[in-house]
DNA sequence: TCCCTTCTTTGCGCTAGCACAAAGAATAAA
DNA sequence: TTTATTCTTTGTGCTAGCGCAAAGAAGGGA
Protein backbone atom coordinates (compact mmCIF):
# COMPACT_ATOMS: atom_id res chain seq x y z
CA UNK A 1 0.00 0.00 0.00
CA UNK A 2 1.85 2.68 -1.32
CA UNK A 3 1.89 6.31 -3.33
CA UNK A 4 2.82 5.12 -6.73
CA UNK A 5 6.73 5.98 -7.64
CA UNK A 6 8.20 6.66 -10.63
CA UNK A 7 5.76 7.13 -14.20
CA UNK A 8 3.38 4.32 -14.26
CA UNK A 9 1.32 6.25 -16.84
CA UNK A 10 2.36 3.81 -19.54
CA UNK A 11 0.98 1.03 -17.43
CA UNK A 12 -2.53 3.28 -17.13
CA UNK A 13 -2.51 3.82 -20.91
CA UNK A 14 -3.40 0.16 -22.11
CA UNK A 15 -6.60 -0.04 -19.78
CA UNK A 16 -9.50 0.30 -21.24
CA UNK A 17 -10.60 3.09 -18.68
CA UNK A 18 -7.74 5.09 -19.97
CA UNK A 19 -7.96 5.23 -23.29
CA UNK A 20 -8.14 8.40 -25.47
CA UNK A 21 -6.65 10.01 -22.28
CA UNK A 22 -2.93 11.94 -22.95
CA UNK A 23 0.00 10.34 -21.28
CA UNK A 24 0.02 13.70 -19.87
CA UNK A 25 -3.19 13.45 -18.46
CA UNK A 26 -2.77 10.16 -17.18
CA UNK A 27 0.36 11.61 -15.55
CA UNK A 28 -1.60 13.62 -13.25
CA UNK A 29 -4.02 10.80 -12.48
CA UNK A 30 -1.37 8.62 -11.89
CA UNK A 31 -0.36 11.10 -8.76
CA UNK A 32 -3.51 10.05 -7.38
CA UNK A 33 -3.56 6.45 -7.08
CA UNK A 34 -2.31 3.84 -4.50
CA UNK A 35 -1.48 0.80 -5.12
CA UNK A 36 -2.24 -2.44 -3.27
CA UNK A 37 -1.35 -6.11 -2.60
CA UNK A 38 -3.27 -9.01 -1.82
CA UNK A 39 -2.58 -12.18 -1.36
CA UNK A 40 -4.34 -15.34 -2.29
CA UNK A 41 -7.89 -15.87 -1.11
CA UNK A 42 -7.33 -12.41 1.36
CA UNK A 43 -10.64 -10.45 1.21
CA UNK A 44 -10.02 -6.83 -0.98
CA UNK A 45 -13.28 -5.39 0.81
CA UNK A 46 -16.35 -7.18 2.19
CA UNK A 47 -19.91 -6.59 1.29
CA UNK A 48 -21.51 -3.91 3.50
CA UNK A 49 -18.18 -2.00 3.84
CA UNK A 50 -18.51 1.59 3.38
CA UNK A 51 -17.17 2.16 -0.08
CA UNK A 52 -14.67 4.48 -1.09
CA UNK A 53 -12.02 2.94 -3.41
CA UNK A 54 -12.53 3.15 -6.89
CA UNK A 55 -10.21 0.01 -8.36
CA UNK A 56 -8.83 -1.47 -11.35
CA UNK A 57 -6.90 -4.47 -11.46
CA UNK A 58 -3.60 -4.64 -12.55
CA UNK A 59 -2.22 -8.18 -12.24
CA UNK A 60 -4.02 -11.65 -11.17
CA UNK A 61 -7.67 -12.46 -10.48
CA UNK A 62 -10.48 -11.09 -8.58
CA UNK A 63 -13.99 -12.68 -7.21
CA UNK A 64 -17.16 -11.00 -7.01
CA UNK A 65 -19.47 -12.72 -4.86
CA UNK A 66 -22.89 -12.08 -3.29
CA UNK A 67 -24.34 -13.20 -0.05
CA UNK A 68 -28.15 -14.19 0.29
CA UNK A 69 -30.00 -13.30 3.18
CA UNK A 70 -30.38 -16.62 4.28
CA UNK A 71 -26.43 -16.97 3.42
CA UNK A 72 -26.46 -18.71 0.02
CA UNK A 73 -23.39 -17.39 -2.14
CA UNK A 74 -23.58 -16.52 -5.75
CA UNK A 75 -20.28 -15.21 -7.70
CA UNK A 76 -21.29 -12.58 -10.21
CA UNK A 77 -17.97 -12.64 -12.22
CA UNK A 78 -14.69 -12.69 -12.10
CA UNK A 79 -12.14 -9.49 -12.69
CA UNK A 80 -9.50 -10.11 -14.89
CA UNK A 81 -6.21 -7.41 -15.06
CA UNK A 82 -7.46 -4.15 -16.68
CA UNK A 83 -10.84 -3.99 -15.38
CA UNK A 84 -12.14 -1.82 -13.00
CA UNK A 85 -14.80 -2.84 -10.19
CA UNK A 86 -16.05 -1.30 -7.01
CA UNK A 87 -17.01 1.26 -9.59
CA UNK A 88 -20.60 1.19 -8.84
CA UNK A 89 -20.31 1.87 -4.98
CA UNK A 90 -18.33 4.79 -5.29
CA UNK A 91 -20.74 6.53 -7.63
CA UNK A 92 -23.98 5.84 -5.88
CA UNK A 93 -22.36 6.06 -2.08
CA UNK A 94 -23.67 3.65 -1.05
CA UNK A 95 -21.82 0.61 0.66
CA UNK A 96 -20.12 -2.24 -1.20
CA UNK A 97 -22.88 -4.56 -2.76
CA UNK A 98 -20.57 -7.24 -3.23
CA UNK A 99 -17.68 -8.76 -1.42
CA UNK A 100 -14.12 -9.10 -3.41
CA UNK A 101 -11.67 -11.62 -3.00
CA UNK A 102 -8.07 -12.29 -4.67
CA UNK A 103 -8.67 -15.67 -6.26
CA UNK A 104 -4.20 -15.43 -6.89
CA UNK A 105 -1.68 -13.10 -6.06
CA UNK A 106 -3.39 -9.60 -6.92
CA UNK A 107 -1.80 -5.79 -7.35
CA UNK A 108 -4.13 -2.99 -7.94
CA UNK A 109 -4.68 0.38 -8.09
CA UNK A 110 -7.23 2.52 -6.75
CA UNK A 111 -8.78 6.13 -5.86
CA UNK A 112 -10.13 7.85 -2.97
CA UNK A 113 -14.01 8.08 -4.42
CA UNK A 114 -13.99 12.14 -3.83
CA UNK A 115 -10.88 12.06 -5.85
CA UNK A 116 -11.93 10.33 -8.83
CA UNK A 117 -14.82 12.48 -8.61
CA UNK A 118 -13.16 15.21 -8.91
CA UNK A 119 -11.00 13.59 -11.67
CA UNK A 120 -14.07 13.01 -13.63
CA UNK A 121 -15.14 16.42 -14.15
CA UNK A 122 -11.30 17.43 -14.75
CA UNK A 123 -10.98 14.65 -17.23
CA UNK A 124 -14.96 14.17 -18.49
CA UNK A 125 -13.17 11.44 -20.82
CA UNK A 126 -12.47 9.21 -17.76
CA UNK A 127 -16.42 9.52 -17.00
CA UNK A 128 -16.97 8.46 -20.81
CA UNK A 129 -15.08 5.82 -20.81
CA UNK A 130 -16.09 4.16 -17.07
CA UNK A 131 -19.92 4.84 -18.90
CA UNK A 132 -19.12 2.42 -21.86
CA UNK A 133 -17.32 0.04 -19.48
CA UNK A 134 -20.85 -0.23 -17.24
CA UNK A 135 -22.59 -0.14 -20.23
CA UNK A 136 -20.88 -3.10 -21.30
CA UNK A 137 -21.24 -4.98 -18.37
CA UNK A 138 -25.15 -3.79 -18.65
CA UNK A 139 -25.49 -6.24 -21.33
CA UNK A 140 -23.26 -8.94 -19.88
CA UNK A 141 -25.90 -8.99 -17.21
CA UNK A 142 -28.61 -9.14 -19.00
CA UNK A 143 -27.55 -11.54 -21.02
CA UNK A 144 -26.96 -13.76 -18.16
CA UNK A 145 -30.00 -13.08 -16.53
CA UNK A 146 -31.35 -14.61 -20.32
CA UNK A 147 -29.84 -17.20 -19.79
CA UNK A 148 -30.47 -18.30 -16.56
CA UNK A 149 -34.00 -17.64 -17.12
CA UNK A 150 -33.99 -19.89 -20.33
CA UNK A 151 -31.81 -22.40 -19.93
CA UNK A 152 -31.40 -25.31 -18.95
CA UNK A 153 -28.40 -25.76 -15.88
CA UNK A 154 -26.14 -28.07 -18.71
CA UNK A 155 -25.94 -25.25 -21.34
CA UNK A 156 -25.14 -22.69 -18.60
CA UNK A 157 -22.60 -24.59 -17.41
CA UNK A 158 -20.95 -25.43 -20.80
CA UNK A 159 -21.51 -21.34 -21.24
CA UNK A 160 -19.79 -20.31 -18.13
CA UNK A 161 -17.13 -22.55 -18.83
CA UNK A 162 -16.46 -21.02 -22.11
CA UNK A 163 -16.57 -17.32 -20.36
CA UNK A 164 -13.99 -18.62 -18.30
CA UNK A 165 -12.05 -19.99 -20.48
CA UNK A 166 -12.11 -16.45 -22.41
CA UNK A 167 -11.03 -14.92 -19.97
CA UNK A 168 -8.51 -16.97 -18.19
CA UNK A 169 -7.80 -20.15 -20.38
CA UNK A 170 -4.78 -21.16 -20.87
CA UNK A 171 -4.07 -22.89 -24.19
CA UNK A 172 -2.48 -26.27 -23.75
CA UNK A 173 -1.01 -28.60 -26.48
CA UNK A 174 -4.42 -30.82 -25.31
CA UNK A 175 -6.92 -28.43 -24.96
CA UNK A 176 -7.69 -24.86 -22.89
CA UNK A 177 -7.02 -25.09 -19.12
CA UNK A 178 -8.93 -22.95 -16.78
CA UNK A 179 -6.16 -21.10 -14.87
CA UNK A 180 -7.41 -20.43 -11.78
CA UNK A 181 -8.57 -22.71 -8.97
CA UNK A 182 -12.09 -23.20 -9.11
CA UNK A 183 -14.36 -25.63 -7.37
CA UNK A 184 -17.81 -27.55 -8.58
CA UNK A 185 -19.11 -25.21 -6.17
CA UNK A 186 -17.99 -22.25 -7.69
CA UNK A 187 -19.04 -23.53 -11.11
CA UNK A 188 -22.20 -23.69 -9.35
CA UNK A 189 -22.73 -20.32 -7.43
CA UNK A 190 -21.71 -18.84 -11.09
CA UNK A 191 -24.50 -20.79 -13.04
CA UNK A 192 -27.57 -20.57 -10.43
CA UNK A 193 -27.08 -24.63 -9.95
CA UNK A 194 -25.40 -27.19 -6.96
CA UNK A 195 -22.09 -28.58 -6.82
CA UNK A 196 -23.68 -32.31 -7.30
CA UNK A 197 -25.17 -31.21 -10.54
CA UNK A 198 -22.13 -29.53 -11.48
CA UNK A 199 -20.23 -32.68 -10.83
CA UNK A 200 -22.72 -34.79 -12.16
CA UNK A 201 -22.64 -32.72 -15.58
CA UNK A 202 -18.52 -32.89 -15.66
CA UNK A 203 -18.50 -36.50 -15.04
CA UNK A 204 -20.60 -36.88 -18.08
CA UNK A 205 -18.59 -34.19 -20.10
CA UNK A 206 -15.57 -36.41 -18.90
CA UNK A 207 -16.71 -39.38 -20.56
CA UNK A 208 -17.78 -38.07 -23.56
CA UNK A 209 -14.32 -36.81 -24.28
CA UNK A 210 -15.18 -32.86 -23.82
CA UNK A 211 -13.40 -31.80 -20.84
CA UNK A 212 -11.08 -33.60 -18.37
CA UNK A 213 -11.23 -32.43 -14.53
CA UNK A 214 -9.23 -32.61 -11.32
CA UNK A 215 -9.58 -31.11 -8.25
CA UNK A 216 -10.48 -27.14 -8.46
CA UNK A 217 -9.30 -27.62 -12.12
CA UNK A 218 -10.83 -27.80 -15.63
CA UNK A 219 -9.05 -28.82 -18.99
CA UNK A 220 -11.79 -28.04 -21.75
CA UNK A 221 -10.57 -30.40 -24.22
CA UNK A 222 -13.21 -29.85 -27.07
CA UNK A 223 -14.09 -26.53 -27.02
CA UNK A 224 -16.49 -26.99 -30.26
CA UNK A 225 -18.29 -29.83 -28.81
CA UNK A 226 -18.67 -27.50 -25.48
CA UNK A 227 -19.97 -24.31 -28.11
CA UNK A 228 -22.46 -26.76 -29.29
CA UNK A 229 -23.65 -27.97 -26.02
CA UNK A 230 -24.16 -24.18 -25.35
CA UNK A 231 -25.56 -22.58 -28.51
CA UNK A 232 -27.03 -25.51 -30.57
CA UNK A 233 -30.57 -24.91 -30.83
CA UNK A 234 -31.75 -27.80 -32.21
CA UNK A 235 -30.92 -29.70 -28.43
CA UNK B 1 -41.37 14.36 -33.90
CA UNK B 2 -40.51 18.26 -33.08
CA UNK B 3 -37.63 19.90 -31.76
CA UNK B 4 -38.94 21.11 -29.13
CA UNK B 5 -40.53 24.74 -28.78
CA UNK B 6 -40.53 27.12 -25.70
CA UNK B 7 -38.55 26.53 -23.28
CA UNK B 8 -38.38 22.93 -21.50
CA UNK B 9 -35.47 23.12 -19.40
CA UNK B 10 -37.58 22.89 -15.63
CA UNK B 11 -38.88 19.72 -17.49
CA UNK B 12 -35.42 18.54 -17.39
CA UNK B 13 -34.13 19.71 -14.16
CA UNK B 14 -36.55 17.11 -11.98
CA UNK B 15 -35.21 14.19 -13.81
CA UNK B 16 -32.17 12.48 -12.78
CA UNK B 17 -29.75 12.95 -15.14
CA UNK B 18 -29.48 16.24 -14.90
CA UNK B 19 -29.84 16.71 -11.63
CA UNK B 20 -27.26 19.21 -10.36
CA UNK B 21 -27.02 21.00 -13.84
CA UNK B 22 -27.73 24.50 -14.16
CA UNK B 23 -30.81 25.39 -15.69
CA UNK B 24 -28.90 27.53 -18.08
CA UNK B 25 -26.65 24.56 -19.06
CA UNK B 26 -29.90 22.64 -19.33
CA UNK B 27 -31.84 25.31 -21.94
CA UNK B 28 -28.56 24.41 -23.79
CA UNK B 29 -29.21 20.55 -23.45
CA UNK B 30 -32.34 20.77 -24.38
CA UNK B 31 -32.42 22.86 -27.57
CA UNK B 32 -30.25 19.34 -29.33
CA UNK B 33 -33.40 17.14 -28.13
CA UNK B 34 -36.21 15.88 -30.00
CA UNK B 35 -39.60 14.85 -28.87
CA UNK B 36 -41.28 11.79 -29.83
CA UNK B 37 -44.53 10.30 -28.83
CA UNK B 38 -45.96 6.73 -29.67
CA UNK B 39 -48.92 5.02 -29.22
CA UNK B 40 -49.67 2.04 -26.93
CA UNK B 41 -48.11 -1.15 -28.72
CA UNK B 42 -45.79 0.96 -30.79
CA UNK B 43 -42.33 -0.03 -31.54
CA UNK B 44 -39.87 2.71 -30.25
CA UNK B 45 -36.70 0.72 -31.85
CA UNK B 46 -35.90 -3.26 -32.32
CA UNK B 47 -33.26 -5.46 -30.98
CA UNK B 48 -30.56 -5.68 -33.72
CA UNK B 49 -31.46 -1.77 -34.97
CA UNK B 50 -28.26 0.27 -35.31
CA UNK B 51 -28.37 2.56 -32.24
CA UNK B 52 -28.41 6.03 -32.83
CA UNK B 53 -30.46 8.14 -30.15
CA UNK B 54 -30.02 8.54 -25.83
CA UNK B 55 -33.87 8.50 -24.56
CA UNK B 56 -35.73 9.77 -21.63
CA UNK B 57 -38.84 8.91 -21.05
CA UNK B 58 -41.54 11.83 -20.31
CA UNK B 59 -44.74 10.29 -19.98
CA UNK B 60 -46.10 6.83 -20.42
CA UNK B 61 -44.42 3.45 -19.61
CA UNK B 62 -42.11 1.71 -21.77
CA UNK B 63 -41.12 -2.25 -22.28
CA UNK B 64 -37.66 -3.51 -22.58
CA UNK B 65 -37.62 -6.88 -23.96
CA UNK B 66 -35.15 -9.33 -25.37
CA UNK B 67 -35.37 -12.32 -27.91
CA UNK B 68 -33.15 -15.40 -27.09
CA UNK B 69 -32.12 -17.13 -30.23
CA UNK B 70 -34.51 -19.62 -30.24
CA UNK B 71 -37.41 -17.25 -29.96
CA UNK B 72 -38.32 -17.20 -26.57
CA UNK B 73 -38.94 -13.62 -25.27
CA UNK B 74 -38.03 -12.14 -21.56
CA UNK B 75 -38.56 -8.55 -19.93
CA UNK B 76 -35.78 -7.12 -19.28
CA UNK B 77 -37.52 -4.28 -16.98
CA UNK B 78 -40.20 -1.49 -17.50
CA UNK B 79 -39.42 2.18 -18.18
CA UNK B 80 -40.96 4.65 -16.25
CA UNK B 81 -40.60 8.63 -16.68
CA UNK B 82 -37.85 10.76 -15.91
CA UNK B 83 -35.60 7.51 -16.52
CA UNK B 84 -33.31 6.97 -19.46
CA UNK B 85 -33.31 3.97 -21.66
CA UNK B 86 -31.25 3.12 -24.91
CA UNK B 87 -27.74 4.22 -23.23
CA UNK B 88 -25.96 1.39 -23.23
CA UNK B 89 -26.06 0.96 -27.27
CA UNK B 90 -24.82 4.70 -28.10
CA UNK B 91 -21.71 4.29 -26.12
CA UNK B 92 -20.86 0.97 -26.97
CA UNK B 93 -21.38 1.72 -30.72
CA UNK B 94 -23.52 -1.48 -31.32
CA UNK B 95 -26.43 -2.53 -32.42
CA UNK B 96 -29.73 -2.15 -30.09
CA UNK B 97 -29.67 -5.35 -27.72
CA UNK B 98 -33.29 -5.00 -26.19
CA UNK B 99 -36.81 -4.21 -28.41
CA UNK B 100 -38.69 -0.85 -27.10
CA UNK B 101 -42.23 -0.86 -26.72
CA UNK B 102 -44.54 1.55 -25.67
CA UNK B 103 -47.08 0.38 -23.08
CA UNK B 104 -49.03 2.96 -23.22
CA UNK B 105 -49.09 6.47 -24.94
CA UNK B 106 -45.48 7.19 -24.75
CA UNK B 107 -43.58 10.78 -24.56
CA UNK B 108 -40.25 10.86 -24.95
CA UNK B 109 -36.69 13.05 -25.37
CA UNK B 110 -34.09 11.49 -27.38
CA UNK B 111 -30.29 12.93 -28.48
CA UNK B 112 -28.71 11.95 -31.15
CA UNK B 113 -25.60 9.96 -30.09
CA UNK B 114 -22.90 11.85 -31.78
CA UNK B 115 -24.46 14.78 -29.79
CA UNK B 116 -24.79 13.42 -26.43
CA UNK B 117 -21.14 12.43 -26.75
CA UNK B 118 -20.48 16.30 -27.28
CA UNK B 119 -22.62 17.41 -24.34
CA UNK B 120 -21.42 14.84 -22.12
CA UNK B 121 -17.72 16.52 -22.54
CA UNK B 122 -18.71 19.52 -22.27
CA UNK B 123 -21.54 18.99 -19.34
CA UNK B 124 -19.18 16.08 -17.49
CA UNK B 125 -21.68 16.30 -14.53
CA UNK B 126 -24.10 14.79 -17.80
CA UNK B 127 -21.72 11.91 -18.25
CA UNK B 128 -21.18 11.63 -13.53
CA UNK B 129 -25.08 11.08 -13.72
CA UNK B 130 -25.40 9.06 -16.81
CA UNK B 131 -22.38 6.44 -14.36
CA UNK B 132 -24.77 6.63 -11.44
CA UNK B 133 -27.70 5.51 -13.55
CA UNK B 134 -26.05 2.72 -14.81
CA UNK B 135 -24.19 1.82 -11.83
CA UNK B 136 -28.00 1.77 -10.24
CA UNK B 137 -29.04 -0.52 -12.92
CA UNK B 138 -26.06 -3.26 -12.72
CA UNK B 139 -27.19 -3.45 -8.60
CA UNK B 140 -30.87 -4.11 -9.84
CA UNK B 141 -30.05 -6.90 -12.26
CA UNK B 142 -27.23 -8.35 -10.37
CA UNK B 143 -30.24 -8.81 -7.60
CA UNK B 144 -32.51 -9.77 -10.07
CA UNK B 145 -29.87 -12.49 -11.22
CA UNK B 146 -29.18 -13.03 -7.94
CA UNK B 147 -32.89 -13.73 -7.31
CA UNK B 148 -33.66 -15.85 -9.78
CA UNK B 149 -30.09 -18.13 -9.48
CA UNK B 150 -31.26 -18.88 -5.81
CA UNK B 151 -34.81 -18.28 -5.30
CA UNK B 152 -37.97 -20.43 -6.02
CA UNK B 153 -40.89 -19.51 -8.18
CA UNK B 154 -43.40 -18.31 -5.84
CA UNK B 155 -40.99 -15.79 -4.32
CA UNK B 156 -39.52 -14.45 -7.76
CA UNK B 157 -43.35 -13.73 -8.68
CA UNK B 158 -44.25 -12.06 -5.68
CA UNK B 159 -41.18 -9.85 -6.03
CA UNK B 160 -42.17 -8.79 -9.44
CA UNK B 161 -45.25 -7.83 -7.96
CA UNK B 162 -43.98 -5.67 -5.65
CA UNK B 163 -41.62 -4.11 -7.59
CA UNK B 164 -44.23 -3.28 -10.91
CA UNK B 165 -46.31 -1.88 -7.39
CA UNK B 166 -43.92 0.40 -6.39
CA UNK B 167 -43.05 1.95 -9.97
CA UNK B 168 -46.33 1.78 -11.51
CA UNK B 169 -48.58 1.33 -8.43
CA UNK B 170 -52.09 3.48 -8.02
CA UNK B 171 -53.86 2.97 -4.47
CA UNK B 172 -57.06 2.18 -4.35
CA UNK B 173 -58.93 1.79 -1.18
CA UNK B 174 -58.93 -1.76 -1.37
CA UNK B 175 -55.18 -2.55 -2.81
CA UNK B 176 -52.60 -1.21 -4.89
CA UNK B 177 -53.72 -1.60 -8.85
CA UNK B 178 -50.44 -2.38 -10.79
CA UNK B 179 -51.55 0.52 -13.68
CA UNK B 180 -50.30 -1.13 -16.83
CA UNK B 181 -51.95 -3.96 -19.06
CA UNK B 182 -49.95 -7.17 -17.76
CA UNK B 183 -50.43 -10.50 -18.93
CA UNK B 184 -49.80 -13.73 -17.54
CA UNK B 185 -47.10 -14.34 -20.00
CA UNK B 186 -45.73 -10.64 -19.14
CA UNK B 187 -45.24 -12.11 -15.82
CA UNK B 188 -44.00 -15.46 -16.37
CA UNK B 189 -41.18 -13.30 -18.85
CA UNK B 190 -40.03 -10.98 -16.20
CA UNK B 191 -39.29 -14.00 -13.45
CA UNK B 192 -38.21 -16.73 -15.68
CA UNK B 193 -41.35 -18.67 -15.57
CA UNK B 194 -44.31 -20.20 -17.56
CA UNK B 195 -47.67 -18.56 -17.79
CA UNK B 196 -48.97 -21.48 -16.57
CA UNK B 197 -47.59 -21.52 -13.70
CA UNK B 198 -47.93 -17.73 -12.89
CA UNK B 199 -52.15 -18.08 -13.77
CA UNK B 200 -51.70 -21.39 -10.94
CA UNK B 201 -49.67 -18.80 -8.51
CA UNK B 202 -52.19 -16.06 -9.00
CA UNK B 203 -55.09 -18.32 -8.14
CA UNK B 204 -53.89 -19.77 -5.17
CA UNK B 205 -53.35 -16.26 -3.99
CA UNK B 206 -56.75 -15.12 -4.92
CA UNK B 207 -57.69 -17.76 -2.92
CA UNK B 208 -56.03 -16.14 0.03
CA UNK B 209 -56.86 -13.04 -0.23
CA UNK B 210 -53.37 -11.74 -1.26
CA UNK B 211 -54.62 -10.29 -4.77
CA UNK B 212 -57.11 -9.95 -7.11
CA UNK B 213 -56.63 -10.21 -10.91
CA UNK B 214 -58.52 -10.20 -13.80
CA UNK B 215 -57.33 -9.97 -17.43
CA UNK B 216 -54.07 -8.42 -17.89
CA UNK B 217 -54.48 -7.01 -14.30
CA UNK B 218 -53.39 -7.74 -10.69
CA UNK B 219 -54.51 -5.62 -7.80
CA UNK B 220 -52.45 -5.94 -4.55
CA UNK B 221 -54.82 -6.51 -1.98
CA UNK B 222 -52.63 -7.39 0.87
CA UNK B 223 -49.23 -6.23 -0.21
CA UNK B 224 -47.86 -7.40 4.09
CA UNK B 225 -48.48 -10.09 3.03
CA UNK B 226 -46.89 -10.46 -0.34
CA UNK B 227 -44.11 -9.09 1.32
CA UNK B 228 -43.84 -11.89 3.87
CA UNK B 229 -43.97 -14.13 0.81
CA UNK B 230 -41.18 -12.61 -0.49
CA UNK B 231 -38.61 -12.35 2.16
CA UNK B 232 -39.50 -14.70 5.39
CA UNK B 233 -36.43 -16.64 5.06
CA UNK B 234 -38.33 -19.12 7.17
CA UNK B 235 -40.51 -20.42 4.50
C1' DT C 1 4.35 -40.18 7.92
C1' DC C 2 -0.31 -39.83 9.42
C1' DC C 3 -4.23 -37.10 10.30
C1' DC C 4 -7.48 -33.63 9.12
C1' DT C 5 -9.70 -30.82 6.16
C1' DT C 6 -11.54 -29.83 1.90
C1' DC C 7 -13.23 -31.30 -2.42
C1' DT C 8 -15.53 -34.69 -5.39
C1' DT C 9 -18.39 -38.47 -6.80
C1' DT C 10 -22.37 -41.26 -6.87
C1' DG C 11 -26.71 -43.45 -5.33
C1' DC C 12 -31.41 -42.58 -4.19
C1' DG C 13 -35.79 -40.52 -3.44
C1' DC C 14 -38.53 -36.69 -4.20
C1' DT C 15 -40.86 -32.54 -5.86
C1' DA C 16 -41.17 -28.03 -8.07
C1' DG C 17 -42.29 -26.66 -12.00
C1' DC C 18 -42.54 -27.67 -17.05
C1' DA C 19 -45.16 -29.12 -21.20
C1' DC C 20 -49.16 -30.22 -23.55
C1' DA C 21 -54.05 -30.28 -24.06
C1' DA C 22 -58.39 -28.58 -23.85
C1' DA C 23 -61.99 -25.79 -22.21
C1' DG C 24 -63.70 -21.35 -20.56
C1' DA C 25 -63.77 -16.13 -20.43
C1' DA C 26 -63.04 -11.63 -22.11
C1' DT C 27 -62.31 -8.54 -25.78
C1' DA C 28 -62.02 -7.07 -30.51
C1' DA C 29 -63.49 -7.40 -35.13
C1' DA C 30 -66.74 -8.14 -38.68
C1' DT D 1 -74.92 -9.98 -33.05
C1' DT D 2 -71.83 -13.41 -34.32
C1' DT D 3 -67.24 -14.80 -34.97
C1' DA D 4 -62.47 -14.66 -34.26
C1' DT D 5 -58.75 -13.74 -31.40
C1' DT D 6 -56.41 -13.42 -27.32
C1' DC D 7 -55.92 -14.45 -22.61
C1' DT D 8 -56.66 -17.50 -18.62
C1' DT D 9 -57.52 -21.61 -16.00
C1' DT D 10 -56.99 -26.27 -14.78
C1' DG D 11 -56.06 -31.31 -15.29
C1' DT D 12 -52.51 -34.69 -16.17
C1' DG D 13 -48.14 -36.74 -16.73
C1' DC D 14 -43.41 -36.28 -16.53
C1' DT D 15 -38.58 -35.10 -15.69
C1' DA D 16 -34.72 -32.06 -14.62
C1' DG D 17 -32.51 -31.11 -11.05
C1' DC D 18 -32.48 -30.67 -5.92
C1' DG D 19 -31.21 -32.38 -1.32
C1' DC D 20 -29.29 -35.67 1.62
C1' DA D 21 -26.08 -39.23 2.75
C1' DA D 22 -22.03 -41.56 2.55
C1' DA D 23 -17.89 -42.95 0.68
C1' DG D 24 -13.76 -41.88 -1.91
C1' DA D 25 -9.68 -38.78 -3.32
C1' DA D 26 -6.44 -35.18 -2.87
C1' DG D 27 -3.84 -31.96 -0.51
C1' DG D 28 -1.74 -29.58 3.65
C1' DG D 29 0.05 -29.31 8.01
C1' DA D 30 2.28 -31.12 12.11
Amino acid sequence: MAILAGNPAHLLASIDLFSQISLHDLDKIALNATQHEYKKNEYLFHQGDPARRFCVLVTGKVKLTQLTEDGQQIILRYVSPGEAFAVIAVLSKIPYPVTATAVNQVSLLSWEDQKMLELMHQYPQLAINSLSILATRIQEFQDRFREIATERVERRIARALLRLASQTGRKLEHGILIDISLTRQDLAEMTGTTLYTVSRTLSQWEKDGLVSSQREQVTILSPHKLVVLAEDMSR
